[in-house]
DNA sequence: TTGTAGGCGTTATCAA
DNA sequence: TTGATAACGCCTACAA
């Protein structure tokens, strides 16, 4: 058995009120002799307070739920390495669950969380919620008077904390690079439309042709699912139709559309520019190197944690839910070169 | 507030032991009428049991603590990924620390998790311990009565329960699959010394070369630390050693010395064949394909889980603690060549 | 300055 | 078949 606190008031003749006095630092000025006393004790005795029966009776758990589509992803690992870090800081200690990118895990996850008593929520929610799935996150977070922080994607509600990057601005960043090498086809290979950043990217996309003068072609547009895959195979389409650039939602998508252009012979970026999404550490391994659109993956997590602990120490009311935009920065790296008229094939 | 066993108790005008008894499905047989109607009430009002107190007499918390030296690295995230899930599989969650490869945070977080009551612990250990670290590891453990798990890596103690993988003999897969391509000089990037994985992949180079009647050439080793630039530093040194093949004991190393190669304008697997060691997604999308020593991460994940979940369900003593070794595979793909008489440079 | 006693939400023991 | 009651380890009003 664990020496508790009545062991340790026994060993010195006090009661454990005074123990708990002493060994929490209380302002019931305990004399510095006893203090003493108390301490050497439950330090012979080995002592270690017993977290569960602390949060029995505080209420706090020191513990945040982490929910995340996919560790495996290096963008989440990433994430999720910060903020465990930034946590650990703070003694808190971190529970994660992946969803997999579905719906009914995000909630699955939470309700266990919450269970379990976590003192926070940080979550990537799997996808765009329906009005009816918004109210019920929202009424859970209340109910059960736990703070909950989206990164990186939110939800239509300003009543969420939430830390996001301006997927807006980076969609326009890659394809006004593009643009500005002279390239007038560029075909953008985007994530699952019931994705905002999916959304959000392409209306940077369409954005920065509308500032340059050049016409939106959808032709010019394939869905993707962010996975190598779908690079793959949009690749043959995008010959198609001429492109002499790609801008990728994401660099995943990226790296398949190398791999395909490999083996159609065509070399990057004399024959195809191309722009990624994400900046994943491999980008700078790549031949050639990927120029990308970077998201300050360290900034996010750090900031989502000090917002956080602002509410958990009540200096903050998680209602006051403020949004923060982090800004995106164009990579550029050697997969993008100016456009020259194409040999004939 | 949430609802609690006492508030169904009084809405059922029932005690709290029979509610109790209901809800966790007792054998003392209660009659169906009572029992649904308690359960009703359980539903009406939405009660979901505090875990906190449960663990605060039952003694689980049904956590487990999972600390690894970086989560942020491929094979570990795809590690932890697995290993959450299919503990959520048996309504079990996951703590997780990022040691960073420290020995103090292993230990660390080893007594926090402790602390925290975890049912138990899978770790992949920093480094190599001393006799007094192991000893002391093991202390805590016995005192503490939580079984340990290591993962990947191990300590020279046969009390851990561990699954590992038999790194020897993917060196020797690596070595040999070079040894039989014609290469007589090749070169091999290590870990860090001080870790027994390096050691044992080292070990498995000597031992191919031993079977194939090679000598063994110091010379021809250089220590790296498992990252990128390890890879890239050690280049030159191999060039000048006149190797025509390389082994590195990991693909992030591999990958530095692919970006080397083209700053040196060598191309591979012509000028240069090299093997790696892990089979990390990105292997694949390299110029050429990297060929490496798979680890079947799924596997040494889940059964590092269905282990562990024996042990906590008693049917089995942690101390009659064995050790599973996976076997590697080796994975040819585009990066090794036959050996060709090096033209003159 | 220190101690008594009650309570956190649940399960377990034992009796009725 | 069901209900008091204690116990888990700790904190904290309140009392002394």
């Amino acid at each position: 058995m664990r020496t508790t606190v009545k062991d340790v008031a026994k060993a010195v003749g006090l009661s454990t009120t005074t123990v708990s006095l002493v060994l929490n630092n209380k302002p019931n000025r305990i004399p510095k002799a006893t203090r003493e006393i108390v301490l050497k004790a439950a330090k012979d005795l080995n002592y270690r307070p017993n977290h569960i029966a602390v949060s029995m009776v505080t209420k706090k758990t020191h513990t945040i739920g982490l929910i995340l589509p996919d560790i495996s992803n290096l963008y989440f690992s990433e994430l999720a390495k910060v903020i465990e870090e930034q946590f650990h800081k703070y003694g808190y200690n971190v529970l994660y669950g992946n969803t997999n990118g579905t719906l009914e895990h995000d909630f699955e996850y939470l309700n266990l969380f919450i269970d379990r008593s976590v003192d926070a929520v940080i979550m990537t929610v799997s996808s765009n919620y329906s009005e009816k799935e918004i109210k019920s996150l929202h009424e859970i977070a209340e109910m059960n008077n736990v703070p909950i922080m989206m990164v990186d994607r939110t939800l239509d509600d300003p009543r969420f904390m939430s830390v996001l990057l301006d997927q807006k601005l980076g969609g326009y960043l890659a394809t006004n690079y593009l643009i500005h090498l002279g390239h007038r086809k560029i075909a953008c290979i985007t994530g699952p439309k019931s994705l905002r950043i999916s959304i959000e990217r392409l209306e940077g996309y369409k954005s920065a042709l509308q500032d340059a003068g050049l016409p939106f072609d959808p032709a010019l547009i394939v869905e993707g699912d962010f996975r190598v895959d779908s690079g793959v195979q949009a690749l043959p389409y995008i010959l198609g139709q001429n492109a002499t650039a790609v801008f990728s939602l994401n660099d995943m998508m990226a790296i398949g559309v190398y791999r395909e252009c490999r083996r159609y012979h065509l070399s990057i970026p004399q024959d195809l520019s191309i722009v990624g999404f994400d900046d994943i550490f491999i980008d700078e391994f790549l031949e050639p190197p990927l120029s990308t659109i970077a998201q300050p993956v360290v900034e996010i997590g750090e900031y989502a944690v000090k917002k956080m602990m602002t509410v958990l120490e009540g200096e903050e009311d998680p209602s006051c839910a403020d949004t923060m935009v982090f800004k995106p920065a164009l990579k550029v790296r050697g997969s993008a070169s100016k456009f020259m008229e194409k040999k004939q094939m």
